[in-house]
DNA sequence: GTTGTTGCAAATACTTTGCAACTAT
DNA sequence: ATAGTTGCAAAGTATTTGCAACAAC
């Protein structure tokens, strides 16, 4: 599993004409292999930084993200307050996100009936969905 | 209706044990009497500097904007690439937003059944949606 | 050996803030 | 007169970039 996620990534680096190196080994990695499914480049740099023996710097921590979004493996969660959230893509399917203002705490959610009726709404418009932000900024109902 | 909208922004300012100045007077002139709707700060800036005689800064243009937001006299519309965009708010109904990548271009959308359909996840989950942030990024269906 | 990659520090872009001068009440 | 407001320039924050040293191929 871990395996199969670091074979797919290095093939993404070929595609790209990328080199492999530790550095970029271990951000997937630590992304890939993390319970933490919502950090900022920061938790994930300074995760990286208490746990391997790879040196790796912020730059690269940003870097490596790049092309992880960019292919997919990663997603970027921005519209936030203070920067953007990474979460791991793969095996996952897609959600968005419903957020507490009271605790912080992230709910993710899924709703077929709400895609397509984002997809009929672009459809009217002309316009076909390349992605989308649905964040709901939610606090419990007996608050 | 210039005027009505006056004086709700002093009602506003005085709730709020505010000022009424002609710095904050010119802001909310320019975001609610412009035609255009999705201007980031710098631009109302700029706008204010060339067609008013009073003296505003871009500070000015800020904290103005935030007691704006707050009393939803606008609306603030982030998550994008660069900084945030404004929209006067006042007379206008709830309506989410569709950004073409190919032209920029910013299409308003408003659907009810999605409206509900928000809620009722939102429910589903024991929570209720505060605020909510919704952007198609799109591309013309013959592209 | 060659070319891509890294870490560092500086740059960037948008926004916020401290402070002394100013202005509304 | 007093307390809030302003403009300015500096600081802040998240992210990006130029460059010399370094590592992968």
């Amino acid at each position: 599993m871990k395996d199969k996620s670091m074979i797919l990534f290095k093939k993404i680096l070929q595609s790209e004409g990328l080199r492999y190196t530790k550095q970029r080994e271990v951000v997937w990695s630590e992304i890939n292999g993390s319970n933490e499914q919502h950090r900022n480049a920061d938790q994930i740099y300074l995760s990286i930084i208490n746990k391997s023996k790879v040196k790796v710097s912020r730059a690269t921590v940003y870097r490596t993200i790049d092309v992880l979004v960019k292919h997919n493996l990663v997603k970027k969660i921005d519209g936030l307050e203070n920067g953007s959230l990474y979460e791991n893509r793969l095996d996952r399917k897609h959600h968005d996100h419903m957020i507490c203002l009271e605790t912080g705490n992230i709910i993710e959610f899924y709703n077929k009936e709400l895609e397509l009726l984002q997809d009929q709404i672009a459809e009217e418009k002309g316009y076909k969905i390349v992605r989308h932000v649905h964040q709901l900024f939610v606090k419990p109902i007996d608050s």
